[in-house]
DNA sequence: TCTTTAATTATAATTCTTATAATTAAATAT
DNA sequence: ATATTTAATTATAAGAATTATAATTAAAGA
């Protein structure tokens, strides 16, 4: 059994002590997030699922990327194009998005809690949590550099 | 005349060299972002405008906010919500956002070059800049909290 | 198996943003 | 100061992403 499946089986079990079924299209979206490593947009996911689903409605989709994301089991993330990405919230870890292609590596580096905390005193929030991308040319779309 | 004024000021005398045309809608949206702290919407920047300006079109100031952007002098950010907002590209500094209300605040830190270079060489792609926003809840929604 | 109530579906409606074509106006040259 | 060129504005329509609605279906527990 994978990681990406043992996590899987855990949040479909917490799920469980809560009001919130369990219904194949949640399981297969569940799924879908966990096992991809790319981050899909709503319609990603949509399609992916249609030959699974060929009668699964876009707004169960989006209805359940809502769900999901106020049980705090998935992350919306907005960059400048048009739709919305999701994301697992899992280990703490920041994105690389290509300026060009859009392509979006993960990125591990330690949490910035002094940011945070700094934050909460300059500012008076109570600060929950941060995100961070970082923004350039990945190898396939930069100029091969020689040196 | 204020800091922002100057900066205003500049701004449309750099543009004098360029193609860009200096029109009076032009004008005042660049004002209204310079004078205003807050990280405006489009549609803020339309219905504050539009006292002045009744007969402009929404297509204006989104016509007009890319052709900021794509000469530099704007920047437009997109977080969970449905739209954008814009923003005058100053000195270096991060935002902190309430997720009650979406309240912006400006949030200075020296910047995470470190985080750049690291970025750069655990995925090779070629970094140009990076972002980071810091969410919890504004003072003002914030419960309060005695200690 | 029955009952309750949440989830799904299909569809319409909204919202944000961009494209189009005609008109207007800035900048520059005359 | 006027004419010319060409970019900017306007009004409108179109597009795409997302959300709302109402009827139907199906999970979970009794």
């Amino acid at each position: 059994m994978t990681m990406a499946n043992e996590r899987l089986q855990e949040v479909v079990h917490s799920l469980k002590s809560t009001k919130i079924r369990m219904t194949p299209q949640r399981h297969a979206i569940l799924e879908f997030l966990y096992d991809s490593m790319s981050h899909p947009t709503a319609d990603d996911i949509y399609k992916a699922l249609e030959g699974k689903f060929p009668n699964m409605s876009v707004a169960t989709v989006y209805n359940n990327l809502r769900v999901f994301k106020e049980v705090g089991i998935v992350r919306e993330l907005s960059y400048g194009d048009s739709s919305s990405r999701f994301d697992c919230v899992t280990s703490d870890h920041y994105h690389v998005v290509c300026s060009d292609c859009g392509k979006i590596v993960d990125f591990h580096y330690p949490g910035l809690d002094e940011v945070e905390s700094l934050a909460e005193h300059v500012t008076g929030f109570q600060i929950n949590t941060h995100r961070m991308e970082i923004y350039g040319k990945c190898p396939d779309c930069a100029p091969i550099s020689r040196h």
